[in-house]
DNA sequence: TACTTTTGCTAACACTGTTAGGATAAATAA
DNA sequence: TTATTTATCCTAACAGTGTTAGCAAAAGTA
């Protein structure tokens, strides 16, 4: 009997729809206007029905937060895989995608980071988090291997790569004078931060 | 007459009430639970008494983010004022005073750069925030003279400064972690960053 | 056909920011 | 002192928000 399955199916394409239409929603009114009650509206189900679906609000927004950490990750993983054996350039690369998937994908990153949000508790997300650390650290590390600067640690280098990283976007979304946009000095901003901080480990 | 300037004085004091009440609230339950009833409550009187001293919730809201760039910027004067003549130890000392009103202050810093809470206009605050990049673009520039380094853009090393700071303290007060809450990593990450920062002007 | 389960709705609860309109108190004028 | 105006302040409402209890109808099973 597939109508147990094809129930699953149905449900999961309502979920889907879920999702979708909150997507659409905090891309074109942004995150501060998304609601249950105009989700509800654009699927065209009453608003308990997201309740079967969603704990609550929290649980969406963590959805979003979950496969904002993925992206980022598969992002960063890529221009890393682009420069296998020269931890530098995979440093520079991988400080590149941070940066491309932040400015493209705004929403996600402020949910990631709560920019200017109330954000889901992104400990929950954490899993996600935890390999994106992992990913980052381990040129940091064959960089320090490479120069044999022992004395370097390499938890230290990588908090002081993601605060560059984190503060130059962060400072760049929730700000508006148009210094701070002009997306020029932002990017040599980053150039150069990160080129000082590849010198700084040889 | 002076009933009506016991009246304005009176009117001030309710306008302060509200504000002291406003503030403990945010100390005490985080911005998140700051209302304007629950303000009217604390103040014993009604909810549109408030708005007869602040247009909105958002000008409440702006009142304290101006205030927190204020202590900002006074705090990091005094710190530059303790080493006239020696850029470097300037900015080292200034980056500390940055630091520790964030981490003292982290309702204020929060507010002004709205982390984890949907914040005001900053814009709006820009003077001050003016004045506070105007103070830590000074010795940014007097190393760079002192190094002879025309080489330098001081309001691109302006902006990594900055990103740094902001960057390490918003994932500190975002995170949730064991990892990201160790204040000994982060004082060390944040001395070493501002270290090399110094070393790659010079 | 009768019973059970699933599905999805209405309507409410407890909040939020904000405001219109009226009542009371205070200051001024007759 | 009384009448009138003005400032003060409150009640009650509006339009939202997230969340949930309880019921009606549809679908599947015996």
């Amino acid at each position: 009997m597939g109508i147990l399955e094809r129930k699953l199916r149905q449900k999961e394409e309502v979920k889907n729809d879920i999702i979708c239409a909150a997507w659409n929603m905090v891309k074109t009114e942004g995150w501060q206007s998304l609601s249950i009650r105009k989700i509800a509206d654009a699927i065209e189900y009453s608003v308990p029905v997201i309740y079967d679906h969603f704990e609550n609000k929290e649980a969406i927004l963590l959805e979003f937060a979950k496969k904002g950490f993925k992206m980022l990750t598969t992002q960063m993983l890529e221009a890393k895989d682009m420069h296998v054996g020269n931890p530098a350039a995979q440093i520079k690369a991988m400080a590149d995608a941070y940066w491309n998937f932040a400015i493209n994908d705004i929403e996600h990153y402020q949910l990631m980071f709560g920019i200017g949000m109330a954000c889901c508790e992104i400990g929950k997300a954490m899993p996600e988090q935890e390999s994106f650390r992992d990913l980052m650290m381990e040129p940091i590390e064959d960089l320090i291997a490479k120069n044999k600067r022992t004395d370097i640690n390499s938890c230290l280098k990588y908090h002081t790569f993601w605060s560059v990283m984190h503060g130059l976007i962060s400072i760049k979304i929730v700000g508006t004078s148009s210094i701070i946009n002009d997306d020029e000095l932002n990017k040599m901003v980053l150039d150069d931060a990160i080129s000082g901080f590849i010198k700084n480990m040889s």
